[in-house]
DNA sequence: TACAAATTATGATAAATATCATATCTAATA
DNA sequence: TATTAGATATGATATTTATCATAATTTGTA
């Protein structure tokens, strides 16, 4: 991990649009001196399950997973999380800590702004709030939604739903690069990983999909989605 | 499903300590006149999936289920709720429209307070906001925790898991009736009918519980707990 | 580059769970 | 009260998934 020190301004930001759209000059100077910026690298653990939460943090750029470990050791992944989400969840209005660890999946940068000032600046702009719960309350709705639709399934639909769920809402193309292991995807799916390798090779057996590496290519959707509704 | 037309004034209610200790006399006022009350009877359905979000739902006395149905009918229940929750979960801020049903498990008293004067009070009072948000988001979270929980165990580990939520969480008693069927019981767990009522009745012939008609009694905590941990 | 560790891969078998069938019991209601 | 639909109960069997074992491949790093 490594702070950037010449970091942006937010009034200047790509991303100033999709959530700063109307805040005043002094808003945006409360958000901006309590704000931080951080590079994580691949592998890196962003915040672990039991750390207080002390700040409101937004994906610029990179991809995250939420998960769980539980007695044994085992993790479960609740999610996983692209720009522009704020990737704190609920927990921030609920929890003191962190209830879950959020990892980087790839080089990932993040905006982390102290929770008071935040806090401040929706008290003086509740449309601003509003428009923050939201953000934050999708996230919750995506992972409920999620599980909804994967408890309903067999392996074979639950990794159509995985691989369909990174084509159409992460990458936004038929070919990609994984970016979680076999044991993630099992870990998202609740499912060995065994069995979902077996379900690539099946995959790639019948044409659903090409394996070149780590590079996935959904070679027939038609069938793919067929087999995330019905099987 | 009936409209109670004398209803409790917020001021005088016995609930108001646990939400609204420190509202003004406007802000009870505009609460208050936005306010209906509601009693539904056991099995009523109070929210149907799909139907717009109007109001606030606070849980008065009762027992209520969240659940959504898939498209081949089968029902899946996210979580079942007790006064004093909110009912209305995340999705009030994060969708127009209900992404999921709720009924009543037994006789259900409704406060229902309009959206608009709701949101009107915590504007003003930013307290109160971060206080009903807090409520809110609990019931999310306890919904994710749940999953993850359940998702860890097989059906006995998750039998038990549903018997202690009703024995320390609704109930808080070691006999209590039975509020849902066994199939409801299969839809909180992700498991048929016929291996919930088998565990049932695996857990009667071990002793672990008895079971009379309805009546659940649970006989062996340190069993039944450690099966929740272990099974 | 070479080694170690992790990942992908696949087979054989065991265990867990679902499905189908049938019967009894219970509760709602005409 | 008689009827009926739903709930509980249980057995037999099929299907799905997990576990264990072993090997090839890839990746990170000394």
């Amino acid at each position: 991990m490594r702070i950037i020190n010449d970091i942006t301004d937010c009034k200047t930001c790509i991303y100033r649009k999709m959530l700063f759209p109307d805040l005043s000059d002094q808003e945006y100077d409360i958000i901006n001196s309590a704000r931080k910026e951080y590079i994580f690298k691949r592998g890196e653990i962003i915040r672990k399950e039991g750390e207080t939460i002390k700040s409101f943090l937004y994906l610029r750029k990179g991809l995250v997973k939420l998960f769980k470990t539980d007695k044994s050791g085992k993790d479960q992944i609740l999610s996983i999380n692209k720009p522009t989400d704020f990737i704190n969840l609920l927990s921030i209005f609920s929890n003191s800590t962190y209830k879950y660890s959020i990892s980087a999946l790839e080089e990932t940068y993040v905006c982390d702004v102290d929770l008071p000032a935040m806090l401040d600046v929706i008290r003086m702009n509740s449309d601003f709030g509003m428009r923050v719960l939201n953000r934050i309350s999708k996230i919750s709705d995506e992972i409920i939604e999620n599980r909804f639709e994967i408890n309903q399934k067999q392996v074979k639909g639950r990794v159509a739903h995985i691989l369909l769920f990174l084509s159409d809402n992460i990458y936004k193309k038929s070919s990609f690069r994984m970016p979680i292991t076999r044991r993630e995807v099992g870990e998202l799916i609740s499912m060995t990983t065994e069995n979902t390798i077996r379900t690539f090779s099946e995959f790639k057996k019948d044409g659903l999909i090409a394996i070149e590496g780590k590079v996935i290519t959904i070679e027939d959707f038609e069938r793919l989605r067929n087999v995330n509704k019905t099987g």
